[in-house]
DNA sequence: CAATTTAGTTATGAAACATAATCATCAAGA
DNA sequence: TCTTGATGATTATGTTTCATAACTAAATTG
């Protein structure tokens, strides 16, 4: 295609920023296909079994998810049996979420292939950076 | 709502990639908001400008953006009187773009607003960090 | 000149993300 | 207690972003 200039772009912060995630979860799709998890239903695996017995609100809100959007999230988790709904006790509104033991298992070898990504990734960047990246991301997300 | 654990995302590059990637885009809408312009809209009348003459797919593939999403994103921008289509002299199948004065003026804008976010953010990382952060993304977008 | 390829386009769909409205339940005050 | 207002989960819906297939006109190749 011959020689490109997008000078203003090249020293953006968030150009960069968005190029790079997009990279970081193409590779993460790739480690994931296998298990048939997305980052959400990851993040949600997560959430669920360190979090144990709190509602389904507060676990969408912690990740970040719509509420509305949680629900088809959660009815697929369930399909799989992968998590489940349970009666919160004292409000019969509310419904507490839990991981199964299948969903405790897949979670087991996602959490093993997130491993993996993150020593690849540190092969690649060097084995100090990703501290170094992650501090200066978080406080990015303050900004 | 509690403290809430999400330990195995907490230092996990992508996830953190995710929400910095958020957070700088919201403040990035913020500052264009005025000027009515997306990141793929600026981003475009960059490559428009810094790379006239070249054919519309051309610029589409520097920008990764799919050529045909390309199409409205022109359609929108010729609306405005920003950015024009003219024919390639040696292929008529073929359009060149370039920039209107209009489009010249309010890239010019934009680039201004550019620099107060770099400047903003540069005071709430450290003036150091930026130059250093872009080149572990830039190593990023190799994984 | 026929067959194939290419540039731009249209139509279309999938996925992520957001809002408003609904239903059942709870909580608080008259 | 009864009514009113808030809350948890859900449904319906819409927007934005991103991707694919198929079309047309024009170029290229054999």
């Amino acid at each position: 295609m011959g020689e490109f200039s997008l000078a203003p772009l090249d020293d953006s912060v968030g150009y960069w920023l968005r190029r790079a995630q997009l990279a970081v979860f193409e590779d993460f799709a790739r480690r994931f296909v296998a298990l048939k998890l997305t980052p959400a239903q990851f993040s949600t695996l997560i959430a669920i079994r360190d979090n144990p017995g709190r509602r389904q609100s507060e676990i969408a809100a912690a990740l970040g998810i719509m509420r509305p959007n949680f629900v088809a999230l959660l009815d697929e988790l369930e399909r799989r049996h992968l998590a489940e709904r349970a009666p919160s006790g004292a409000d019969r509104r509310a419904k507490t979420l839990r991981l199964t033991p299948a969903g405790e298992a897949l979670l087991a070898r996602a959490l093993a292939a997130q491993d993996e990504q993150k020593a690849a990734l540190g092969a690649h960047i060097g084995e100090a950076e990703p501290k170094k990246l992650i501090a200066t991301l978080r406080k990015l997300t303050e900004f």
